[in-house]
DNA sequence: CGGCAAATTGAAGTATTTCAACGTCGGTGG
DNA sequence: CCACCGACGTTGAAATACTTCAATTTGCCG
């Protein structure tokens, strides 16, 4: 489950993995009004509609932001790891539900104190601007993948983002002798939504790329990324870089041993 | 290279479209700072790879902000209009290119400068916090719209995009006795290529949309939009609220006559 | 008026969706 | 402990939607 951290609120650098560049009088300010929670995979933690008074700094697990269509299906529009925020800083409604994707843990500093303390800390002030930068590079990415036309290019994509993004985090991503492992923290229904596909079509695209030798299907929701290179080409995958990344990470590996 | 004809700065208020809740004091310093730059459509602002060394803020006319993939197609992520900015703050490299969609103003302020500002100036670095949250936002429901399997809902959802998020800006959305006009600032092939779908489809699918009679073509790119609810309904929109908006707009018009 | 780019239309080929059925896994209760 | 159920993933086959390639039309500019 979940790591074994203690339980207590107010113990030095909670916040570690969500703030890394600011003062450490800012992060004792952070830490005092922060508190920790934990919600089991499945849980709610917010509701759409209702925008929350705090704002969540994830500490571990994996958290789904999601908005509910009229006819009641969930629609992912990210997902959410260890330093990612979540919540409204200043501004309008938040307009999506946030849910366990696993076992999570993250902090919650109340709105009001988290904005005032924004407005006294420049330095926090611009650590929330770089994450929301971030964050709007994310969603564009997902952008391009989302207009790729073949249902087996937006998952080449999906998983080249889940390494590039997800690399360093948690255990999502595992690099081994024979490629870089996956591990898909989401159902096929929900990957489908995502994709703007359906389940079937996921499950046929995935075999299909896995029959081109590019993957390998470990386990449904364990996929080990053969051939980065094919299947950046099957994403149209524009960023080099990404995959010269996740090449070294491989080369390296390969070294180790 | 491109006609950046930097004509009479310093002038008083430039910046009024853009940050709208800033101190007179920290407007005067943008005033100071600010160059305004003019375009003609289809010249390119800022080239992929080469981080600008300014800040943009648009003042009239529309942007498209894209990126070139390894084939040299180009892949619009987002439209600027009237009052957004473009550029990076504080942050890596600004990984996309910025072309003019029309003819466009608007107001360059040196990277350098604009980031001491901003260090300064609390207001303003809310104002850009602000900003770049809709942006997200907006990166958000491009997402949503995307991933509708039918090109004729994602059609439609781009369509209610525009009026919402365009509204009351520049031409591009007009509201008439039979329903809301709309202007696409971009070709065909460009639209296709950000829904995730090629010119023949489009042109089918919005043909299609016409034959049911829940928009009228009137010109390529002129397009009004007859039956909102049957758009959100093709779209799966869930956000009533744009629709109520547009619907109330609708009939406000009609009452003015 | 000719020429070019953009938009549209047609027809054939692919890819995806849909509906239905089957297998697997984990949990529950008999 | 085993049978059963339900959720999930997978597979098959027919229906549908989209893409592709080719041809035609439209509108604009020189």
């Amino acid at each position: 489950m979940a790591n074994d951290t203690p339980t207590g609120a107010h113990v030095g650098m909670i916040g570690s993995p969500i703030f890394s560049d600011i003062k450490p009088e800012t992060r004792d300010a952070l830490d005092a009004m922060c508190r920790i929670k934990r919600f089991r995979k499945g849980q709610i933690v917010v509701q759409d509609e209702e925008s929350p008074n705090f704002v969540g700094g994830v500490l571990s697990g994996i958290l789904r932001m999601q908005k509910t269509l009229l006819d009641g299906r969930q629609h992912i529009v990210g997902l959410l790891v260890e330093g990612d925020l979540f919540g409204r800083v200043f501004d309008g409604a938040f307009e999506y539900s946030v849910e366990a994707a696993t076992d999570v843990e993250f902090c919650s500093f109340p709105r009001a104190a988290f904005e005032g303390l924004l407005s006294r800390s420049p330095d926090l002030e611009r650590a929330v601007l770089l994450n929301i930068t971030n964050e709007l590079d994310r969603a564009r990415e997902w952008m391009i993948i989302l207009s790729n036309q073949k249902i087996a290019g937006r998952i080449a994509g999906f998983l080249l983002l889940m390494c590039s993004r997800f690399g360093r985090i948690d255990h999502i991503v595992e690099p081994t002798v024979d490629g870089i492992e996956v591990k898909i923290p989401i159902s096929r229904l929900d990957l489908a939504h995502l994709l703007g596909t359906r389940p079937e079509s996921i499950s046929r695209a995935l075999h299909a790329l896995a029959d081109e030798g590019h993957i390998e299907i470990q386990e449904p929701d364990r996929i080990l990324l053969r051939d980065i290179e094919a299947l950046a080409k099957a994403a149209d995958e524009d960023e080099m870089q990404t995959v010269a990344t996740l090449k070294d990470v491989l080369s390296v590996k390969r070294l180790k041993r």
